[in-house]
DNA sequence: AAGAACTGTCATATG
DNA sequence: CTCATATGACAGTTC
């Protein structure tokens, strides 16, 4: 009755979702014995017009098809499976590979060498522009030869599934970069402070330089932190921890005891200050020597030994110094030995450089900090150390390399904000334009719909059976298999089948 | 003066 | 156990 179908439809361009030889898929599904037998052959007028109608009509729907999934510029997005290295120029202290990565700076290698080197110039940007947007173009920007700035791998792997999350809960308010780092900089209302040392903390200010001042978890001393030496600080504080004051922490049966080679290294240690501000002159110029570790070795000491009386005597060698740091404390490496005459302003030392001072070690705090655990431990060999002073030292290497630490950790979670931020972005605008897909495929589905509904009317008003009657899709209903064809079938058959 | 940002330090966890 | 490193938290300083 419908052998027309077979050739009324040869439209049919997926054949191979003829399941049922006697239906027909893709659309138009017409009954094996659906009356085409009768057009056989025949050549209808409207035949290659409905072809036409056809071809247009899949073409939409290939549009579609293959537009959607394909299309989306944000395909190519690279899901970093944030376990990139991170290669941040200049940012090499904590990232072995720094030790591979030569600096623009001619081959230094050092890691703190590397750090100052590029970490200086970089955090004041962050700093004093006071976004992180800005930090990160700094950061960037600053990469030097370190292409492709990418994350620490290990700090964003917590962060991972919450990030991912915004993939399926898109509606998720904006995560502002504050609330990662919510917790760091908590006030100053916190509870009381847990330190039993850190009392003293800030108390420069206020409190004259008493031995309060040389108070430590070592049984040492507890100043200001370094920012906090004011002009009174260091004028007053430090000559008083010269042979005077020194005698009351560190007593003189002490330095009997310290031997030859310890009242040398005392000396030494004199002359060495004199000779190498930088040593002391402040946190970056002592974390960050500008040598590598193996140029830290003693520095030959061709001045004459200073006496502590001479120390003592004369506050110009200690100001000096001081004077020295502040062209340092602020400035590059490379300002290390400019001449303090021109500067009139006193700069103090930090509390363990004050505290190395007063103890006499004998070695330099970048020494104490950077020098590898073998090495640090011969250096200490190499001099007779009371037990505050070892303390003293060991406390210094800690905190030296804790600082350092934290200050790298800084950095990583502030770099780890701006990339999220930059990944947030990213996947808004995704789903933006998902949703303008999305909608543009509804409304092609709409339109493709109603085409085809008009295309069934069409071939149904051409088709006529055996008896020149017309078809009248009043007798057929639209079936969808389980494989998602839909199917044209006689109702007849719907029938039977129920 | 208040608050944000920065910094040093400690405690703790981890490898 | 020691050591190095990372990080949260706290407190002080600076702007």
């Amino acid at each position: 009755m419908c052998a027309a179908a077979s050739y009324v439809l040869p439209l049919r361009r997926h054949s191979e979702g003829l399941a049922n030889p006697g239906r027909l898929c893709g659309g138009v599904s017409m009954p094996t014995h659906a009356p085409g037998a009768r057009s056989h052959g025949a050549s209808h007028p409207h035949d290659e017009e409905m072809d036409l109608a056809w071809q247009e009509l899949m073409a939409i729907t290939e549009l579609q098809e293959f537009e959607v999934p394909h299309d989306s510029p944000y395909e190519n997005i690279q899901y970093h499976p944030m376990e990139l290295p991170i290669s941040l120029g200049g940012y090499g202290m904590a990232q072995s590979h720094s030790h591979t990565e030569p600096l623009p700076s001619g081959g230094e290698t050092n890691p703190d060498a590397a750090y100052e080197g590029s970490y200086s110039k970089v955090m004041p940007a962050c700093q004093h522009q006071a976004t992180r947007e800005a930090a990160a173009e700094a950061l960037y920007g600053h990469s030097g030869n370190h292409s492709g700035a990418q994350l620490n791998p290990r700090v964003l792997n917590p962060l991972q599934p919450s990030l991912m999350g915004l993939l399926e809960h898109m509606s998720l308010p904006s995560v502002g970069g504050e609330g990662l780092v919510g917790n760091d900089n908590a006030g100053p209302s916190h509870g009381p402070g847990r330190y039993v040392l850190g009392t003293s903390h800030g108390q420069s200010k206020h409190t004259p330089c008493t031995m309060d001042d040389l108070e430590s978890d070592s049984g040492l001393s507890l100043g200001s932190s370094p920012p906090l030496a004011s002009p009174e600080d260091a004028m007053t504080c430090v000559p008083a921890y010269s042979s005077t004051e020194v005698g009351l922490n560190y007593s003189h049966g002490e330095m009997e005891n310290m031997g030859e080679q310890g009242r040398r290294a005392s000396l030494f240690y004199s002359v060495d200050y004199q000779q190498h501000p930088n040593h002391y002159s402040g946190m970056h110029s002592s974390y960050f020597p500008v040598t590598q570790p193996s140029q830290m070795q003693p520095q030959p000491h061709f001045l004459p030994p200073m006496s502590m009386k001479h120390q003592q005597g004369s506050p110009s060698a200690l100001n000096d110094r001081h004077l020295n740091s502040s062209a340092t404390r602020e400035s590059s490496p490379q300002a290390f030995y400019v001449k303090p005459r021109g500067n009139p302003l006193p700069v103090s030392l930090s509390r363990d450089e004050r505290r190395a001072l007063a103890l006499k070690i004998p070695f330099p705090l970048e020494k104490i900090i950077n020098l590898p655990v073998d090495d640090f431990n011969e250096l200490l060999t190499q001099y007779t150390l009371t037990d505050s002073q070892l303390a003293l030292v060991r406390d210094i290497r800690r905190r030296g390399k804790n600082k350092v630490a934290a200050q790298n950790c800084r950095k990583r979670k502030l770099e780890n904000i701006v990339y999220l931020e930059g990944e947030l972005g990213q996947l808004q605008a995704q789903r933006e334009h998902l949703a303008r897909e999305r909608l543009e495929f509804q409304r092609n589905l709409t339109i493709v719909k109603h085409r085809l509904t008009d295309l069934y009317a069409e071939v149904f008003s051409q088709l006529r059976d055996e008896d020149g009657h017309p078809y009248s899709i009043d007798d057929y209903s639209l079936q969808q298999t389980p494989d998602g064809n839909v199917y044209l079938v006689p109702r007849s058959e719907v029938l039977e089948g129920e």
